[in-house]
DNA sequence: ATGGCATATGTAATCCATTACATTATTCGC
DNA sequence: GCGAATAATGTAATGGATTACATATGCCAT
């Protein structure tokens, strides 16, 4: 492989010259850059990008943290990040943590160790990661919830189920029930806060025999439904609180022989691609997911280059999406 | 930032010493390595993977190139690769093509930088990447199709797609409708041709106004089922070459008041987690995804690494998975 | 024509960890 | 107890691009 010392010797020039050439062309001769070319052509050259990151101790890329890249939901917020990165010439690393506070330690270490200028994290902030909060490196929040601090990207998800269960309350429910994800779960806790104020707001009295927790999969959405449709008086809307687990529901209480909306609503959150066209359609609340992947890697790399630290928490628009599966009350 | 000679100078030794008691400490004294790793955590070392990398010429990471990191399915193999590349201690680029040849082309650049030490490509093999088939650096296909050469990880899709309708025509049906890829995809080519040997196969003359061509996404196939739907003499059976676009297809059929299975049957393709979540659940062919990922990284690493150039296109084995979807012809 | 200044190019130091080669310390055998 | 062999450590070169500083070239004004 060639090297900046062949394009010199090939063109005849100093490799300071060849830098310059190639790195601040206006620094130079039109006929010497002219020579320098011919010359990369010649010898077929390509910079080490190594070398030059070693020199200016940057690494034009930043790590994505992420807890399965198999979720749709993180796979668009990704989307948006990868998206703004190569508009600025950024890479991204992938580090899907799976949950695991042991790989996500490990995968910062591309920053301590360099390879990374910068981290965007999706995973919401529990509020107990000491070594992160107190981060030396740049880092952003995408996905964030209530307890997140700056900088960080969020929806106002609290607002959003709140949204959500007034609407089914307008619809006439009364009884309804709530597919939570893990109880403490940052996000679920927000959302839970939503249903609550929701359900106060129109003097419904909170059931807790009407809550159940899943882990976000279709598999818990369809347990926790068959759970909530057998219990004495039974719900006529399940609130799940991600599209996964309601699309779970949707199938649970159809082989239960109900009928999705007549016999029972059904909402979903994230609007995740599948959300619209599942049978029935999914009433959900749309976030943003790459434009909120967008706007913290724009936010990160702003950081990283030194220009003005963004120390706000942005909270982007949601948006209720009424489709088929949220219908009136029996 | 503290560097190697920080730790030399706390420790009262020679960075040469130092490099050796942390890469290879069985070249140190028992009390030497105790001695640097005192002074690791005085100074609170990080090695400069930079540097290193540079002067090893070695990144330690692989570049994915994905068609679309939202599509579950690819979503999926990445999952697996990423699993393997991190228990071999390795980095993962993510390369989201979009499809876009000129975005693919860019991300080469991250080998031919050294940024990666190799790629895995899950774009199908159309064939006429010149560059891509010449390439010096490793690289192994991950989704790979009949063109594809060595080394490769794939299924038989031709196997598989006549499985699935060997399966319908053994429920009885005859008139069965084909939703395809884009017609010049190699997955949808090797598809169709396992459609067409099946039909061959039991005396079902091929007709053409049975076959719609979509993009794979749920849309197209909720298009392509509406027309086909309206064709005289329609289909009993949509056989479609991807999940995604069967979920369009039910949803299509759905709205148009017919039942699925007892009117229409509709097939999937990949198995993705919402194919057994759909309402009805969608009779499909499961690819191994995550194996067929790690396999990949496997050999590709192995490559990287000297150890033995796998050349072999690996065939794995895929499953017919007969859910409520698919269900005889009336 | 010459000092002064801007522009273009060259020389060599730099980034940091690794490692070939050199040197010093230690152990073993007889 | 001494030379040979082995182990431990040190010195300095290396990887490839960038860039501070030095030098050379060209142009203008006086």
């Amino acid at each position: 492989m060639s090297s900046i010392i062949d394009v010199a010797n090939a063109a005849g020039l100093s490799t300071a010259t060849v830098s310059r050439a190639l790195r601040t062309p206006e620094k130079v001769t039109e006929a010497t850059r002219a020579r320098v070319m011919a010359a990369v052509a010649a010898v077929d050259y390509r910079p080490n990008l190594l070398a030059r990151n070693l020199r200016s101790d940057r690494s034009f890329s930043v790590l994505v943290l992420v807890p399965g890249i198999a979720n749709p939901f993180f796979a668009n917020v990704t989307a948006g990040i990868e998206s703004i990165a190569w508009r600025r010439g950024y890479s991204v690393f992938l580090g899907d943590t799976r949950d695991s506070r042991d790989r996500e330690a490990h995968y910062e270490q591309l920053v301590e160790t360099r390879l990374a200028d910068g981290v965007i994290q999706l995973s919401p902030d529990y509020g107990f990661n000491a070594r992160q909060r107190a981060a030396t490196y740049p880092i952003v929040h995408a996905c964030g919830c209530e307890l997140t601090q700056a900088p960080s990207v969020r929806i106002d998800n609290a607002g959003a189920a709140r949204e959500m269960v007034d609407h089914l309350i307008a619809a006439g429910h009364r009884r309804i029930a709530a597919i939570s994800g893990p109880a403490a779960n940052p996000h679920a806790v927000d959302r839970m806060k939503g249903y609550r104020t929701a359900l106060d707001a129109a003097g419904v009295v909170f059931d807790p025999a009407l809550v159940r927790f899943g882990d976000w999969t279709m598999g818990s959405g369809h347990a926790a439904a068959s759970e909530l449709l057998a219990v004495p008086h039974r719900p006529t809307a399940l609130f799940s609180m991600n599209d996964e687990m309601a699309i779970g529901a949707i199938q649970a209480a159809t082989a239960k022989g109900l009928r999705v909306p007549h016999d029972l609503a059904i909402t979903g959150f994230d609007d995740i691609s599948f959300a619209a066209h599942s049978t029935p359609s999914l009433t959900t609340i749309a976030q943003p997911a790459e434009a909120m992947g967008a706007k913290a890697c724009e936010i990160l790399i702003d950081r990283i280059e030194g220009k003005g630290a963004d120390d706000t928490v942005h909270v982007l628009p949601h948006e209720l999406i009424v489709r088929q599966s949220s219908g009136p009350a029996v």
